[in-house]
DNA sequence: CACACATTACTAACTTGTCAGTAAGGCCGA
DNA sequence: TCGGCCTTACTGACAAGTTAGTAATGTGTG
């Protein structure tokens, strides 16, 4: 091979590593990224298969890996694909705080039957990223704080800061807990009332969060 | 070596398909399936293989195979050797009834702080279960049945009927979810108090489904 | 001895990831 | 607008490692 390069002007447009995709490769990663969620979903993320993604979209494993690179990076992917699609049709762009949050949990629980897949993804992944070095769960542990953090200031909101903001996270922690574990019953057994059950505890748990903040006489600043 | 059998009296004693193990074996096989419960909760049932289990008891993975069969034998006995475990320590043999009960679940979230293992154990193995044709997903719906059962029974017991039997299911399936979807929090940030949440979420609901039962006024038969 | 228990050796099926090669898209210069 | 030419997108074959389970063979105990 000859690797005499013309003396003067060497590269003339500096391009560094420019990627240009062609014209329909987004939406092709989309359409990966929603069989994969749906894969990890059904099957979980060491039992889902990169063939088994590949063919929903009818191409070979090595396809998949083409635009991904390696499995790991295709699960981060998922995971934050379904963060942008959670908040897409949510009002502003955040979470909404005070009472509007309380509202907005229980319309989840009860939009939840509706989407059996959603949850078992979810139920599947969280569960399996409680073993050690599994690559969602620093993504779940961070997912676990920033919803503590939002129900126990929408508690502080609320309670006009009466109750103790310790409280307010032991409070969330619970809130947090209750849906996720309702949501493995009722996977196992349809029978189980997620929407009641969830309602019915969200409700009892804030109560009582209220009521012991809300000091036997006046407390006002002391 | 020479083949000639002894003429006359083979076989004297006439059992056909008589197993009859060795001394230590009983032993042996509970030693597996501690080692199995230990693999299978950290790694999950998928992802924990069966050479992982045997070197913990310094055996190869045909060894085990030799005593459970399969894989899935061998977690079917580890979730019923947990059980018996389980139950062993408990005064009678079953879970106490009435408002033993509620203390009982309490006392067994604060015992759970120094048992990580076991509770990385069920957390991961309920959430694997809920995924398509899984070994474990019989036992773990059935599980959940009987706790949900004996949990509204003890509401019942101690409301004195007035809760309805269908918001005592409904508490007590909360109570269960609270407890396990704190424990998946928990394992993945200790700054979750799982005890206190837990102890706090199960007053919580407990005394919201009775104040519910209190009945604004007398509603005694009808 | 006979058999429970265990090993070594092996298979068949999968896994993720690499690699070379192919087809076609899209930009650029003439 | 045509013809290069580099890049993207993908395939098919294969590497290297798992995995569960089987078969043949030892060995020590009852």
């Amino acid at each position: 091979m000859d690797d005499d390069v013309p003396p003067g002007d060497a590269s003339p447009t500096p391009r560094p590593k420019a990627r240009r995709p062609r014209k329909g490769t987004a939406e092709r990663r989309a359409e990966i990224l929603r069989a994969a969620a749906n894969t990890f979903g059904s099957k979980g993320y060491k039992n889902g298969s990169l063939t088994d993604v590949a063919e929903q979209v009818g191409i070979t494993h090595a396809g998949v890996l083409h635009h991904f690179g390696t499995k790991e990076q295709l699960l981060i992917e998922v995971l934050e694909y379904r963060d942008k699609e959670d908040v897409r049709d949510l009002e502003g762009q955040h979470i909404p705080g005070g009472q509007e949050l309380f509202a907005h949990l229980v319309r989840t629980a009860r939009m939840n039957v509706d989407r059996r897949g959603i949850v078992q993804g979810y139920s599947v992944l969280t569960g399996e990223s409680v073993t050690e070095n599994h690559p969602a769960r620093a993504w779940v542990t961070e997912r676990f704080e920033v919803l503590r953090g939002e129900i126990a200031d929408a508690i502080d909101d609320i309670s006009g800061g009466r109750v103790p903001h310790q409280d307010a996270v032991l409070a969330a922690s619970a809130i947090i807990g209750v849906m996720d574990g309702l949501q493995v019953q009722w996977l196992l057994d349809e029978t189980v009332d997620l929407p009641e059950s969830t309602t019915f505890a969200i409700e009892a748990i804030l109560s009582a969060t209220l009521v012991k903040g809300h000091a036997p006489r006046t407390e006002t600043t002391q």
